[in-house]
DNA sequence: GGATGGTCTGTAAGCGCTTTCCCAATCGTG
DNA sequence: CACGATTGGGAAAGCGCTTACAGACCATCC
């Protein structure tokens, strides 16, 4: 088990002190070209790698910026992170990314994970809570943050006292839900996300409200919870059925929803869309690919991703700044025209 | 913009030693009940966070495991990384993700950034390329990291010298082979993924001694090259009906190729499964979901990225160990008999 | 020829934390 | 009651790096 080579054995090695080598290795000019090449030639030797660490104590911050996302593997916060990881692609900035898996203690965990590595910026992705107590807690770890000279940036939040890019959640229901009216649907089940998520909130009153315009009421039983899982759409629409067997179209908050549904219909003999229209949200990438192909919103996650990245990299404005990107309906083979 | 408190100023609101706040924060050796509790609150009023880096440079190491993959937004890697988050969920073990995209260069990249971070272990996920020079300097990275007392695990790698997990790839591909064979296909066109992975190879390979074992052949020209996308799959398939327009099967290497594979031929009338057999690898979440469901077979994906870490979390033992978890035929809609 | 200024280089003081070493106080025991 | 054995707490030495600050050297100019 070898000792590490430190920048003190690179100096000894070249026969110089540790500071012309930092200075040489950190790319300071004043130093002479003999010696610098002296230096590069004994850390080549050497094997060295600066610890970081180190560095970063020096320096009082490394450059890295963390990332806080429900779930990676969730293709919306995984096209997300892509645009994300795009974006920083040339530079040398280290992305820190973690999983929440939805959980508000997690999410506040990792909040103070970041702020104790004294990251440059935090990212947070994913629909916030509508909760009070988690809300006060999460602005005050921003505002902390930011106090101490970080920067944070959020997609697709609210309440947090930050930059923000917001997908317009609302108008994509609303013209989806137009869409539908437009087609003649008269019944239609809606699977939400989790109550509490402003996300959930937004696609929902939005969708409500294209209704409203189109003359159509919605009555409350025809909403069931979803907690946006695929499974979860599979037992909500079985819900929705049980509950308006003469149904003809469902609305499901996300897209992963809409294929948990559309799997559970098809496995009852229900075709889709001929005897149910089903839409969902988002536009993932597989949405195009399933059969039917599935009508949705676009959401532009990626870039959502790059945008946010963007706003935390940049220096901090004095008032909070909000870029909305717009959403767009995607209309495929999975809704047609209600039938009579 | 204020100063984040340390650890001194804990002590001296506490009115003790920073070495007294110290093991009192670390819960390290008894410290008195009434100084403990004086420490505790002090460090709760001010708000402390401790300086993750200067703990990291004191203790030479911080905990976290640096995880390589080469895209999360794959849900092959997606798997295999929520996997290691399943398993590291309760620790206050840090894993830190990053995407290669299948970049050597930026691979090499992260684990240099890896031992220059001092992580105590490192997982890298995907196969690795059959190149020389490639393996000879990841070799060298590696043995230089476990030498300096860190930890190397790999996912499916042949060759870089680290404890690893491998699938059944060959015995995968073998069975799925003979099941195609079983069902009378005699014109199997394949679509490969990028030839210098050893997944490939070895794919590939399992795939052509099953077709053997049944007695039947494998042209040269009933092949053609992916990249493990959906778009070289969409591609792929085109090239290959052209090349043999009676084709009765495809197998697409893994799952995400043979959904292009499909998507490609619903576009042009042909119908799968009565006029083409479809299959995969790997069972990625989505392929039961689609229409026709999708014949594949199953890789234990979050069971090696949880076994994986697990490896990578143990101490070096003198020999390499190698885990090899069994691989699964999972039979569904997309593939049937041939037609005559 | 000495003062002036510029360019390199080295010394050393941190960055914030852990941990060893040591001392003082307390305890148990014969 | 004396003694070693324990225990709790503090001083200080790092961990490996950056970066003032200052000193050395050389060319330039009046």
């Amino acid at each position: 088990m070898e000792r590490t080579p430190t920048i003190g054995d690179v100096a000894r090695l070249a026969g110089v002190s540790v500071a012309t080598a930092s200075r040489t290795l950190n790319g300071i000019r004043a130093v002479s070209p003999p010696l610098r090449a002296r230096v590069l030639s004994a850390a080549r030797e050497l094997g060295y790698a600066p610890n970081l660490h180190a560095r970063a104590l020096a320096r009082s911050s490394d450059g890295s910026v963390g990332v806080i996302v429900h779930d990676v593997g969730d293709p919306y916060f995984g096209e997300i992170v892509r645009g994300m990881l795009r974006a920083s692609a040339d530079t040398e900035r280290m992305l820190l990314i973690c999983n929440t898996y939805r959980d508000p203690q997690r999410e506040l965990a990792y909040v103070a994970h970041f702020r104790a590595l004294r990251v440059k910026a935090m990212v947070m992705a994913g629909s916030d809570l509508e909760d009070r107590e988690f809300g006060a807690r999460m602005a005050a770890q921003i505002t902390g943050f930011e106090s101490a000279g970080g920067r944070a940036a959020l997609v697709g939040r609210h309440y947090a006292p930050g930059d923000s890019v917001m997908p317009d959640n609302v108008g994509g229901a609303r013209s989806l839900a137009r869409a539908l009216a437009d087609l003649g649907h008269r019944r239609i089940g809606v699977i939400t996300g989790p109550p509490n998520l402003t996300t959930t909130h937004d696609r929902l009153s939005g969708f409500r409200m294209g209704l409203e315009e189109a003359g159509l009421g919605f009555p409350d039983h025809a909403l069931v919870n979803g907690d946006f899982t695929r499974d979860s759409g599979e037992r909500a629409v079985e819900v929705l059925i049980e509950r308006i067997p003469d149904l003809t179209a469902v609305f499901a908050l996300n897209d992963i929803m809409a294929i948990g549904a559309m799997s559970w219909l098809r496995q009852h003999g229900i075709h889709v869309p001929r005897d149910v229209s089903v839409a969902g949200f988002d536009d993932i990438p597989i949405s195009r690919d399933l059969v039917p192909s599935l009508s949705t919103v676009r959401v532009p996650m990626a870039e959502m991703g790059a945008r946010a990245l963007a706003l935390a990299l940049q220096p901090r404005t004095s008032s909070i700044r909000t870029e909305h990107l717009a959403t767009e309906l995607v209309l495929r083979e999975s809704t047609v025209e209600a039938r009579k």
